[in-house]
DNA sequence: ACATTGCATTTTGAATCCAAAAATCAATAA
DNA sequence: TTATTGATTTTTGGATTCAAAATGCAATGT
């Protein structure tokens, strides 16, 4: 007989919400009225307070005690503070994937970034946004740590970032990429670190770089 | 006119819970009834619930959906994920407080481990947990990583490890902690780094071993 | 003795209710 | 006109209630 999946209500909440955010439904910065919310989905306040929680950790939501909840509106410098995390943590990531990772785990990285492989100017942004959070999801997956996977945080600053504008052009990542790849492939673990970290300190530096831009215009 | 703190319950109630925690009252594995633990601390459900899942992410609780909440009994591949993790984001803490710290700061450091220094055999072994516990603290606040302080679980990893009866002599680390803090003095953030993670790395491999010990006795 | 079924109890997840804090807005004073 | 005060409404944090799932247990059959 089929086993019947009994999703808990603040998940699908939870599931839903981050979507809304992530796409832009939810515009950063925006109040969120609990009452107002929760109907909207047609639920209660209490799995949708569960579910905000969650994207509170997930540094998608904001809340202020006695004031409300908002919808995060990441400024460059925590941006940078998220991307010194990444750096760490994937390094760390990498390294581990490059002494573990399967025949079959390395075929599936590799074959996220085929499509882009030929193309020299032309690659569709949304597209190989999309294959980038997949490959660095999949570092972590790889590494085994459960403890690792666990920090969710992890996984939104593509999409903020993009959100914002503040990736570098696929043309200056691919390559990193691909380095990335052939040292896991090599199992070496020092260099697939070395190479996870370089990646991630470069698009920091982008986004400090902007930093500045708009510290000099403003103040 | 004197401001009153309204400082929220579930606030109180995490407070309290993480002590008892820690402190060994509740037992690991040990399942928490809700409605009997909030009757016990004298609080509704509502916020219990809000502080377990506080708890949750710092690695002390673990919930099972429809089933409970129990508290967390780490088992010691967790404890090496958790501390592959550390070496990760503790490395980068290292790095950024060697380029950010204030004499005032590092003055601070420093004090934390004036009264182990003579001692060459005799160190109290819970004041120099706590010690530790609070340097470690201290690296990630001074780094000024407002995402780096956010990742709660960083803080409880050593008392974990130190109530499972985990944690090298002081007279091994106590040295380590020594050469961190004289990297961190002369403003080297490479060798900081590399202080930090040599540091838990040594640490991760202490209880990697009693892992491969126990398993030689059970499997 | 041991496994299985069905019933009663407990406990979780969700909805609702309530009080206190915060926001809103109009009336008043500077 | 711009602040300030105070009443009104809204909204949050917490308590309570309710339904459904999980657990425990006894009765039954093998």
């Amino acid at each position: 007989m089929a086993k019947i999946e009994h999703i808990d209500l603040s998940l699908r909440v939870y599931d839903s919400l981050k979507g809304m955010i992530l796409s832009g439904k939810l515009v950063p910065g925006q109040k969120i009225v609990q009452m107002k919310l929760a109907e909207e989905i047609g639920v209660s306040r209490t799995p949708l307070l569960k579910a905000l929680q969650m994207l509170e950790h997930e540094l998608l939501v904001e809340s202020i005690p006695r004031r409300g909840m908002f919808v995060k509106a990441m400024k460059p410098q925590e941006l940078i503070d998220a991307f010194e995390c990444r750096e760490g943590l994937e390094g760390v990531a990498a390294r581990l994937t490059a002494t573990k990772i399967t025949d079959k785990q390395m075929r599936k990285l590799k074959d996220l970034f085929l499509p882009f492989e030929g193309c020299q100017q032309d690659i569709p942004l949304k597209e190989y946004m999309q294959a980038d959070q997949q490959f660095h999801k999949l570092l972590i997956q790889f590494s085994q740590n459960k403890v690792l996977s666990r920090i969710e945080m992890l996984g939104n600053i593509n999409v903020i970032s993009y959100n914002q504008g503040l990736i570098r052009p696929p043309q200056e990542t691919l390559p990193e990429h691909f380095a990335l790849i052939e040292a896991i492939e090599k199992r070496d673990g020092d260099l697939a670190e070395k190479h996870a970290k370089a990646h991630l300190r470069k698009s920091r530096d982008r986004i400090a770089e902007s930093l500045r831009r708009d510290l000099g215009s403003t103040g």
